[in-house]
DNA sequence: TCACCAAACTTGATTAATTCAAGAATCGCC
DNA sequence: GGCGATTCTTGAATTAATCAAGTTTGGTGA
């Protein structure tokens, strides 16, 4: 549970998206960092280290103020609950595992804004690629179960 | 409401999965062929058009049943709840709307089992990769509202 | 520094999607 | 046609998330 960025720093991150510094966005931010990929209830427990006596709907609040200022990244792969992470401006996507749900980064093979391209947009204006890949992390590649 | 496929080709597509032939399976598949994309409310609905006594547990168990032999693809976009689509061997991906939640297939540009290299899998057994494009539709582009 | 006010937070109830559980009905096989 | 396992019905329970009313707080301007 160590501090990655200090208060000072996040609080910046939040002026500079002009959104008001509070104690719980602050150490909702701090959580974020420190839990990467978290879900809402885990991200609840960790703000509630830093401050006992924050409400869910504080953390409820603040992460749809963050993630609507863009300085979270909400993702929530198929059956998963809404995960969050702390996005950097670089566009990159997750690794999946199938069997235990553990959530990786990778960078994009492409380029900077890849993937833009579909082969028949259907009129859409494309404004984003987001990719999953799908499979089985390391320690349950190795385990027996050939596919659960 | 008409039926594309006739009750005994979706028979068929069940036992070649290995899968009872039961009415409201039957129903159910071909709700999601009359559906593309639908969500589970939709589906229990358009089901009780043909069957109306099926109790919603029915289709929840058929979407699970179906999904887990790959007859069925359970896509569940970002803040939406799940949808379903009959799925072809293809590797296709989706376009959805950010106004209105519209979601459209698009082959994929690279080929037939594309995206499949991450530039660092971290030691993933990578399966499949799954896109999903964020834009508008033809439709919320059109109107006035930039950005929602 | 102080006071104000909109934004943010607390408290508590509510909704929506999905799952769990026990017993009855149905499918496929013999 | 009858048997056994799977599937379906009925009805309650869970979980994630939202809504709503009232209180507190951060930031701005005096």
């Amino acid at each position: 549970m160590e501090q990655i960025a200090d208060a000072e720093d996040l609080a910046q991150v939040l002026r500079g998206a002009s959104l008001r510094v509070t104690r719980p966005r602050v150490a909702l931010l701090a959580a974020v960092h420190d839990h990467p990929h978290a879900d809402t209830d885990t991200l609840i427990r960790a703000v509630r280290v830093a401050l006992p006596e924050v409400s869910h709907q504080a953390v409820y609040d603040s992460l749809h103020a963050l993630t609507g200022a863009g300085v979270l990244r909400r993702i929530q792969p198929n059956g998963s609950v809404a995960r969050y992470e702390a996005r950097i401006d670089d566009n990159h996507h997750h690794l999946v595992c199938r069997s235990c749900g553990a959530i990786a980064d990778v960078d994009c093979a492409v380029g900077d804004a890849p993937c833009l391209t579909a082969a028949h947009d259907h009129g859409f204006a494309i404004e984003e690629a987001e990719v999953i890949y799908w499979g089985r992390c390391p320690t349950c590649a190795a385990t027996s179960a050939p596919t659960p």
